[in-house]
DNA sequence: ACATCATATCGTAATACTGCGATATGTCAG
DNA sequence: CTGACATATCGCAGTATTACGATATGATGT
């Protein structure tokens, strides 16, 4: 795990936000669910349009923050049908967690 | 604390490594100490030459990254005589320790 | 196959960051 | 006051980031 990337992707407000707003997907995207044939262990991710919509930012400026956040690990992303959802890694921000609260 | 700031500030390798080193000076500037007339409250300070030297970078840079450590809260300088001398914020730390660790 | 919807990628202009040398400011010794 | 030293600031060229519209890809339903 990169740390200085992982900063990086943490040094804009609306990739912060949105990493943010998805500890409590439920609450902060409640229209999220409506997709048909949306499997259980997906509950919890959210689709792109969705974090677009909250964010107020264009569709291609959403895919490339959410991509930003995958790539250095903050976020996992598995497609299903025509959408893509996007959820924490929790793996990776307990290992954040723990280097800035230990070899910091 | 302006979060993001603080990432940005992290997400320089050099900047993050000059952290990292200033959480055990006297073994990572073990030159630092023979200034003429240093108060023993700034035992665990370094100077910009030191950071300089260890880093390998423009004194200008060296400078300017410290600026940058400093305005974010990350560390704390005094300068006492010709040489400033700065030193890790551990409040901030650990206040951007538990953000990371519970808010984000 | 085709139209439609969701997302990804491309190309871009504006803006910010990087790291440096040159120069200015501040401090001490003589 | 002057020279030497440490640090701060300025100006700059190279590079990266930002955020967008346009376009391409991929999936679904008819």
């Amino acid at each position: 795990m990169d740390m200085t990337e992982t900063f990086k992707a943490l040094s804009n407000p609306t990739r912060l936000q949105i990493l943010m707003w998805l500890k409590d997907p439920e609450a902060n995207f409640p229209e999220q669910g409506g997709h048909p044939g949306v499997p259980d262990e997906l509950k919890g991710g959210v689709c792109v349009g969705s974090i677009r919509d909250k964010a107020g930012i264009s569709q291609s400026t959403a895919s490339q923050y959410l991509d930003v956040l995958q790539r250095c690990g903050l976020l996992l992303s598995e497609r299903h049908g025509k959408w893509t959802y996007f959820r924490r890694n929790e793996e990776a921000i307990a290992e954040l967690a723990e280097f800035v609260g230990g070899e910091l």
